[in-house]
DNA sequence: ACACCGAGGTTATACGTAAAACGTCCAGTG
DNA sequence: CACTGGACGTTTTACGTATAACCTCGGTGT
């Protein structure tokens, strides 16, 4: 019987069950094959029910030396994104009986200032979301397993990188857009020094150079509807206008959105938008967001994948997540274009 | 010297400072002043530093008793509403060296099977939102500390709750639109068991029969803006419709708006539309949503403050946490009607 | 008759930490 | 000079678990 109080032991289930606590930790532990009897272990299993017996996970982590429990370092969860990041990456964790404890840096993307001060569980391993490889040196320290999603490959020295390919979806979307008619661009890009941001300008800018007659203007919001409106309004108040605006993603092109409504610009027959995510607010607006669907979920998956396989000791496979153009209705071929 | 490959121990230290383990634990446990020296306590912290010593949790928390570690349970993060939640706890708690580990329920809204199967953490406590009373039995079993976030305060038999007060909310929406002059309401209601939505159709319809000459018609659905949209375009599609329709969250009323423009219907000329939560899509649709602003973050720090008075031994304060009503463009008078 | 073996357990130990209990030395005191 | 007590540590122990190592006993093959 175990003191009032406090929680059942493995020994007081032993006591209940007339056995050692050896015996009930091999029961329980479902290694008992060929070294308990059946009856044995049915009374143990009984005794550990009786008593309402759970393991303490603080003295089995420090007998095995591994907690089974994984950090997972986002910016934000703003947005429903990154809880989709966790979302799989908890899943995929849970199937092989791991936890995953989040830390939403308060810094946002870049940054990530002592991420283990907070999060006060033991662990195995880390995944950390869109950071800056400086910020990431706290974490090398540790000299723990490290998989990090969306990161400069170059910059992440050692540690296993998994990518969306965002080079390719904003390749599809300048495509789209170059096809529909337009030239003269503007591109809304987020304000955070990030390489997944960084991916963006570069391509957008790489697929122009190839087509003749284009323009590319750059205007920099931080990622919120509220900020992208300013910046939109201001980017967008002269008369040659760019016909097009490529987002870095949904916030800012809802942000468009609203700017264009202010200046008396419709959307999308004198404006197309386009964003990057495809979360729930791109078709609560009208029109619909044309823009690109990065799978949050899969790409969690992929992370805890990949972390499971460093862990393992298996090399992680390095392909980048595919990602689709979604065309809906905020894009449309320039006026008097012949498309 | 450490053998390689492996973290360096509180013994470690010890035996690169000269010193014994537990002078290593009473220095960095800050617990030295009038046992150690002053000059000890410098030699052991700088061991430590180049050793880059960080103590085992695992130990730590056998030894202790306790993990400073929470549990928090929510349905879903699919809206930033619950990740606000979380980090409102979380600042709370690591201000008090605390860290929270998210539970998501798979299943949503209501039950919560077996949430401590996939976290691995040992905790000191839960906190659990907006879950169902009778799927706690599985947390009341484990003996901790519970929280309750807009639960029944009935069933909830002993554990300390946090509620918002969303019945003033609603009454607030309700007397909004009756001042407008709406008659014909629409409630558009969660379709899961939950107290928090049942508290919205108790105060609607209640606040109505006090009010001669009104209608209250209801209609589900899950809670999604996809969903919304068939649920609302087959509760408007007839002639004599309601004018006002109160949604249970910024989603359906999102879900709202596209049914209404499918339907040919004008927000809010035709149709005034309110939510809860004011969720960032509330100003992202056109017109922006007139809605009852939930505080998250304030929230997940008075269910955190809670925890924290329970594992104390104080007793958690138990009142409401004020909600406001924000008026924005989607409420109108009612056609006709002289105001 | 006896070594051998497998079934069915038990005993002992280590994980790393915190802290209670216990030394030891020396200055100060009556 | 015996004794006290503070300064500065050390020794020891316990937390609950998993598992390696050990034990016992009845049946078997030779």
């Amino acid at each position: 019987m175990p003191r009032a109080g406090t929680r059942p032991t493995s020994r007081d289930v032993a006591r209940a069950a007339g056995v050692s606590q050896a015996a009930v930790s091999l029961v329980l532990g479902d290694k008992w094959r060929g070294r308990v009897s059946e009856a044995t272990a049915e009374r143990v299993r009984e005794a550990a029910r009786t008593l309402g017996y759970r393991p303490n996970l603080a003295a089995r982590n420090l007998r095995l030396g591994r907690t089974r429990t994984v950090l997972l370092v986002v910016p934000a969860l703003t947005t429903e994104f990154f809880a989709g990041v966790y979302t799989g990456a908890a899943r995929v964790a849970s199937q092989h009986g791991f936890g995953v404890v989040l830390y939403p840096s308060p810094e946002g993307i870049g940054p990530a200032r002592d991420p283990f001060a907070s999060a006060q569980a033991a662990l195995d391993g880390v995944i950390a979301s869109s950071m800056a490889a400086e910020a990431l040196t706290a974490i090398r320290g540790d000299q723990l397993p490290l998989v990090m999603l969306d990161s400069d490959p170059e910059g992440s020295v050692g540690a296993a990188t998994v990518n969306l390919d965002i080079a390719g979806g904003v390749r599809q979307v300048t495509d789209h857009l170059l096809g529909l008619g337009h030239r003269h661009f503007l591109h809304l890009a987020a304000d955070v020094p990030s390489w997944t941001f960084e991916v963006r300008a570069r391509e957008l800018s790489a697929r122009l150079r190839e087509v003749p007659g284009t323009s590319l203007r750059t205007a920099r919001s931080a990622i919120s509807i509220k900020g992208a409106v300013a910046a939109a309004e201001a980017a967008l108040a002269f008369r040659d206008r760019p016909t097009a605006v490529v987002c870095d993603d949904d916030q800012l092109a809802a942000g468009v959105y609203k700017a264009a409504r202010r200046l008396g610009v419709r959307v999308p027959d004198d404006l197309s938008v386009t964003g990057v995510d495809d979360l729930a607010v791109a078709t609560a607006i009208d029109p619909e967001l044309t823009t690109v669907r990065l799978d949050a979920e899969l790409f969690g998956e992929r992370g805890m994948g990949a972390l499971l396989a460093v862990l393992e000791g298996r090399a992680p496979l390095a392909d980048d997540i595919p990602v689709d153009l979604v065309v809906r209705g905020s894009t449309a071929p320039v006026r008097g274009a012949s498309v």
